[in-house]
RNA sequence: GGCCACGUGGCGGAGUGGUGACGCAGCGGUCUGCAAAACCGCGUACCCCGGUUCAAUUCCGGGCGUGGCCUCCA
């Protein structure tokens, strides 16, 4: 029963064995909180969410410990408040909200801690009088910086050389900086930004040095698997390596590296400038900003881990039709076979072994197809099997198995003006038609709706309806 | 320019030195008052050029293409 998983640090495949079984410990960079959280940030939640999950199963639901920082503390998150002409903590508050109810709507668990950075000032100030102490840091003009040149193998992480990043910087280097390539770890602020008083006069903390400091306070000097997206191990999670490294003896930080890959809209980088910017909330019911409809948040789930967690993924319309005709699929199952809901069964080994190899969660999916296909012909263990699969994937059953989508009444309500439930009184005055064997009228209410969109399902259990797509 | 990924059928997407994963779409059929759904059946894919090998989509080299990082962007 062993898991193995993508070390970054080594380039390959590697037998996962925790430092502590008791205590699986497990670091995901967090969100910086000034805005809304788009479609490429909600990978890394569900990613690393399934990973949580499934090391909660593998050791134990109180054997592992989450934690996933809130970074607070942040230029652009200053400009955002000014601009808004709101308070920075309002700007933080709000934000932070939003994001928690995204990701729950993606199916996320909380992660056991979620750390700000505005609270950890003082081990973050520690941390950099450690550094300098250490000769891995000096002061400069209110500045202090990491030197990189202090650390013989600075690089280590994403494999690069300082003479390359060097020769190849496109960047001024500030005159208060001792090597090109040395880091902030603290900086000043001006009046009127926020700061915290330290031994280098009233600043704030530099990007890297918050995850080291907290990564530290909640997992201690070393711990299991650090996770985040791929454009992060650099400069970010080198530098964290780096400093986490010199202030703590030389221990290493974290023993697995895992980095998801990046997300491209329908064949796009997402970007503003190419009008393909995208948030989370734009895709959920009672909005319809992505293909003109709304998506259910099961549906964007899937839609994320149909692709392996380190390729590329690109983001369509199509895409989440295909997940959406999946869940669609699966919900008939259960209407063969009714499972237990409440059961904590484990799921079966074939789709288990394929999460434990690296994660891969598209032939987890593809074990899942062959459980439906069984228990569409009445195999309860299959059934069963597929329930308990994609429980542990964090599909949201209830959302699946309900009569109608969320995203489905929504858009009734919206394209119909469905709140006093007309859709359901047609299908009433159909069924009695139908009982009377008026198949004329029972056609013409069916043919009413299907020209407003709504499909009906004459089913063993009634009739119900769908959206035309 | 430097470093690093990736390139599989109409589409999505695993995987492997040698019997065409899987899903979506499509086509044919069964069932149903008619539909929808469901069910059954149907597919000579691995960017190009060399090399290694009895055998390469899978390994090696080169090329082309796409994307990422080198600018506090997941």
């Amino acid at each position: 029963m062993s898991l193995r998983l993508y070390n970054t640090l080594s380039r390959t495949k590697e037998d996962f064995a925790p430092l502590d079984p008791k205590n699986v410990r497990m670091y995901v960079c967090g969100p910086t909180v000034y805005d809304y959280a788009h479609i490429g940030n909600a990978r890394p939640a569900i990613v690393f969410d399934v990973l949580f999950r499934l090391l909660r199963h593998l050791y134990g639901a109180g054997h592992v410990t989450y934690v996933r920082n809130i970074t607070d503390v942040d230029d652009k998150i200053n400009a955002r408040a000014a601009e808004r002409g709101i308070s920075i903590r309002e700007l933080t508050e709000e934000t932070w909200r939003i994001y928690n109810d995204d990701v729950s709507a993606l199916g996320c668990l909380p992660p056991s801690v979620t750390p700000r950075a505005t609270e950890h000032i003082p081990e973050m100030i520690a941390m950099i009088e450690t550094l300098i102490a250490g000769g891995h840091a000096y002061a400069a003009e209110g500045h202090v910086l990491f030197d990189v040149s202090s650390k013989a193998d600075y690089g280590k992480l994403a494999r690069r050389s300082l003479d390359d990043m060097i020769a190849g910087a496109r960047v001024d280097v500030a005159p208060y900086k001792k090597g090109a390539m040395d880091f902030v770890l603290w900086k000043p602020s001006e009046t009127g930004t926020p700061g915290w008083d330290s031994p280098w006069g009233r600043g704030r903390p530099g990007w890297h040095i918050e995850c080291s400091a907290m990564a530290g306070k909640y997992l201690g000097e070393t711990f299991d698997i650090h996770g985040g997206g791929i454009d992060l191990v650099f400069p970010h999670h080198e530098n964290e390596v780096a400093q986490s490294e010199c202030a703590h003896h030389g221990h290493p930080l974290a023993r697995v590296w895992m980095h998801n890959g990046f997300l491209n809209v329908e064949g796009e980088k997402m970007s503003k400038s190419l009008g393909n910017f995208v948030t989370i909330r734009e895709h959920l019911p009672a909005n319809d900003a992505f293909g003109g409809r709304s998506w259910d948040g099961v549906t964007l789930r899937l839609a994320m881990l149909r692709s392996h967690y380190r390729q590329p993924i690109d983001w369509t319309v199509s895409g989440l039709v295909q997940a959406e005709t999946i869940l669609k699929r699966w919900k008939g199952v259960f209407r063969i076979v009714a499972v237990p809901r409440d059961s904590n069964e484990s799921p079966p080994d074939a789709f288990l072994s394929a999460l434990r190899d690296d994660l891969n969660i598209p032939r987890a999916v593809a074990e899942m197809h062959a459980l439906a296909d069984k228990g569409r012909h009445g195999d309860f263990d299959a059934a069963k099997g597929l329930y308990q699969a994609g429980k542990l994937l964090g599909i949201n059953w209830d959302d699946v198995l309900s009569p109608q989508s969320a995203s489905e009444v929504a858009q009734a309500v919206a394209a119909l003006g469905d709140e006093d439930g007309s859709i359901a009184a047609a299908i009433a005055a159909r069924k009695e038609a139908r009982k009377a064997k008026n198949f004329a009228e029972a056609d013409r209410i069916r043919d009413e709706l299907l020209a407003q969109g709504i499909i009906l399902k004459d089913g063993p259990d009634g009739t119900t309806w769908e959206i035309k797509r």
